[in-house]
DNA sequence: CTTCTGAGTCGACACGGTGTCGATTACTTT
DNA sequence: AAAGTAATCGACACCGTGTCGACTCAGAAG
């Protein structure tokens, strides 16, 4: 029902020593598929193109790998603590401005896009056709939504943001729909850092009249 | 290099008689398709599904569209139409306040997405893979930023909305991003009116205190 | 009424990718 | 050096695609 990766730890940090060759050839595997999710989807990527990249033949894969989503899946858990990161800079700001700590944290997100978007992307787009990246989203939105509505009843009930409706949950929703397509979109173009931080400005700003009313 | 369904008009209104048999046939596997992707993703989707559905064989689909994509392109047509339609809604307002103009805008690009939310979201996760659908997409998109921009400059010149930045074709762009992926994932969850509702006073929310500064 | 034409249909085929299995080889461990 | 486990491979059966040439059949032309 659940599977992952299937070989547990593949770790690089860790255990010393035990570099066990599979490890190693999974690690190639992983090199390759985020190499090739550069210039193509994840399903028109066929499996001998993961291996002959990592010069082994394609029934291998089967030993290390239980499909190209599991490949997916373990590469989106390399990317997905950055995301974790960025999302708790808005929480626990001390007595810094809200746009501040906002616009850091949106600036992260949309660094870390800039960084592995193409993985970023297919983790997405197999969202809904994958039940184990559904599972993975749905957990990370849990997160993302659950501490940012908590964020936005706390601004609310000190004074500092606009009072609903909207219901802050949803209001959550809403941005953090906004945000992630707002970064697949980008992460389609070409790298500009005018244009990223033109970006930034723009959500920083959405987020700010919308929760506090106030454009800073 | 462009091709779309390839047997041209396979109109219903238009031309009396000749409903020449293989439009019948055309239509019996549009109809299958909207069927079919109520549960399942495009590339789910077998050819000989579409076909015994519209009670042919496999070979014959071919005679008719391009790919599977040329049908999903066709599908899209016949919704894309009701896009443009409540998209026009904002722009010439009369002397209605900006309130109930995008509220009425937004309600109706929702119920356009519960209606034919299969349709739209294959649409939508076909743009980047296919280039036929890209282009499709880009149009839609390019009209929709145009003209949501030059209004919002509009009532920046009027004094009415708060003035930039954010730029107002950037601005125009998230806030258009943010709807088409809350109305995604709202076309994902069991039909309910109240959250419906709840969404669309949202959404108004947003883009009113976005460009106006106010919440009305 | 026949004949011709082309729109529409079909089965067969070659191709390419998937996933599995049993056999084989390469490392470790004692 | 023997034993066992980790890793690899080729072969195979399966499934979906897209193409091709042959067939059918309705309606226009004679």
């Amino acid at each position: 029902m659940c599977c992952m990766s299937q070989r547990a730890p593949l770790s690089s940090a860790g255990s010393r020593r035990k570099r066990s060759k599979g490890d190693l050839t999974s690690q190639a595997i992983l090199d390759t598929a985020e190499r090739l999710l550069e210039t193509k989807s994840l399903d028109e990527i066929a499996v001998d193109e993961l291996t002959s990249g990592a010069g082994i033949s394609r029934s291998t894969f089967y030993f290390h790998f239980e499909s190209r989503e599991a490949v997916l899946y373990a590469l989106s858990e390399r990317v997905s603590e950055g995301l974790y990161e960025s999302a708790a800079m808005w929480l626990r700001r001390g007595s810094e401005p809200p746009a501040d700590s906002i616009r850091r944290a949106i600036a992260a997100t949309v660094a870390l896009w800039r960084q592995h978007g193409p993985v970023l992307r297919a983790a997405v787009r197999a969202r809904d056709t994958n039940s184990m990246m559904r599972d993975f989203w749905a957990d990370v939105a849990h997160r993302f939504i659950d501490s940012t509505a908590q964020q936005i009843e706390i601004e609310r009930a000190a004074g500092v943001a606009v009072p609903g409706p909207p219901n802050a949950r949803m209001l959550a929703n809403v941005l953090i729909s906004m945000n992630e397509s707002a970064c697949y979109n980008m992460s389609l173009g070409r790298k500009s850092a005018a244009r990223d931080r033109e970006l930034v400005e723009t959500l920083t700003s959405v987020w700010l009249r919308s929760v506090y009313g106030a454009s800073d």
